[in-house]
DNA sequence: GTCTATAGACGGATAGAC
DNA sequence: GTCTATCCGTCTATAGAC
């Protein structure tokens, strides 16, 4: 990011990156409905027809765009690997600090905001994103409790991140990312090692 | 919703229920920005002019269709008016209750979607929804923390509601609804009544 | 009340000149 | 490589007939 989000494209013409940069944007900034490839193409100083020369369509672009710095298999094991104490911990740090870094987070906030926008059905976000970690998570888990425990510690995290880098919270999107692995971890941890819930027999269905 | 949503206009034409139940169920599944009037007619089986008449504009038609069954300064006081003790599950089992009815739950969920879609700037998530339950929950809390308590309490909320009835994570989405409060109410309660976390002197800054 | 016809705007995608 | 010109589709919204 350093070298081509500064500035107009300086004299080497990294055009291909320029229209990355600009697209990664507007993506997480907007989704992808929202997006235009027309208004990529102003922001990058470019014609839109280039665009579609280097890209393709729009979901080539969209996909182009989501190409991440970090490979999710080589991080999973150091979360966890040392086992489920802890984990919590770990796996907050790994996912604050990834979404910290425009590099990394912006394509995410792309993805995440995207698949919001879409129907239930076909998002990237449960058969991609989220399996990635569910799947290793899972596997440290009881069979049977499994599911519950990584989908309630999910509902956490999910929101965690649509606070405080979609909607923008504050004073939780400028909080230090260990003030809120703080916060949040126990709850977190909880959901992974925690007793499970003692449901009362009478459920009152209506109100 | 019993005796509009089933089935066809019977004799009575009541279109414009009809209408607005197509408009909020396609608002809810898709937002606003890939709702489109005519999909909303066809499915009310109506012309699309006919939404014009009855409705103005598309936003027009948005805001009638967030109409909404609960007055939230009636329900306000019955959860946080016996105190901070068991604010948490009396909340939770509010949100659950109105967001597990279609009738209340779709203009929440389309309103949520919708949100989520747009910019950070306008959103009537935090300028509506959320305000309306921070407002009274923050006049509980010491005022130092009252932002912190409220806003880590909202991300396990928004979480909730994000994983339970937009991606409609399984079981999470068919759970009943005591045993979802069972689950999360202690983490909410955590963020509302429990310690402070202590933060360690050492930040890394870098991963 | 309900529908037909159409205006007017916008965006994705392509062909082809330079 | 980069841009001009343009086609085509979709959508909101309106005017007006029945």
């Amino acid at each position: 990011m350093s070298d081509r989000a500064r500035g107009r494209r300086a004299g080497g013409p990294d055009t291909r990156g320029q229209i990355l940069a600009s697209a990664r944007s507007s993506f997480a900034r907007k989704g992808f409905g929202r997006t235009t490839i027309r208004a990529v193409a102003a922001d990058a100083g470019v014609d839109p027809a280039l665009i579609h020369h280097y890209f393709g369509t729009k979901d080539d672009l969209f996909l182009a765009a989501l190409e991440i710095g970090v490979d999710p298999r080589e991080v999973v094991p150091r979360v966890f690997g040392p086992g489920l104490d802890g984990a919590a911990e770990r796996l907050l740090s790994v996912i604050l600090a990834v979404w910290d870094d425009p590099q990394t987070g912006l394509p995410l906030v792309a993805l995440v905001r995207t698949s919001l926008g879409a129907d239930a059905a076909h998002n990237l976000l449960h058969d991609g994103l989220i399996r990635l970690v569910f799947t290793p998570l899972q596997a440290m888990l009881p069979a049977d409790e499994a599911d519950r425990r990584a989908q309630m510690a999910a509902t956490q995290m999910l929101g965690l991140v649509v606070a405080r880098y979609l909607l923008r919270f504050e004073p939780l999107a400028s909080m230090s990312r260990s003030e809120v692995v703080a916060w949040v971890a126990p709850s977190v941890q909880r959901y992974l090692s925690g007793p499970l819930p003692t449901l009362d027999e009478e459920q009152r269905p209506g109100e």
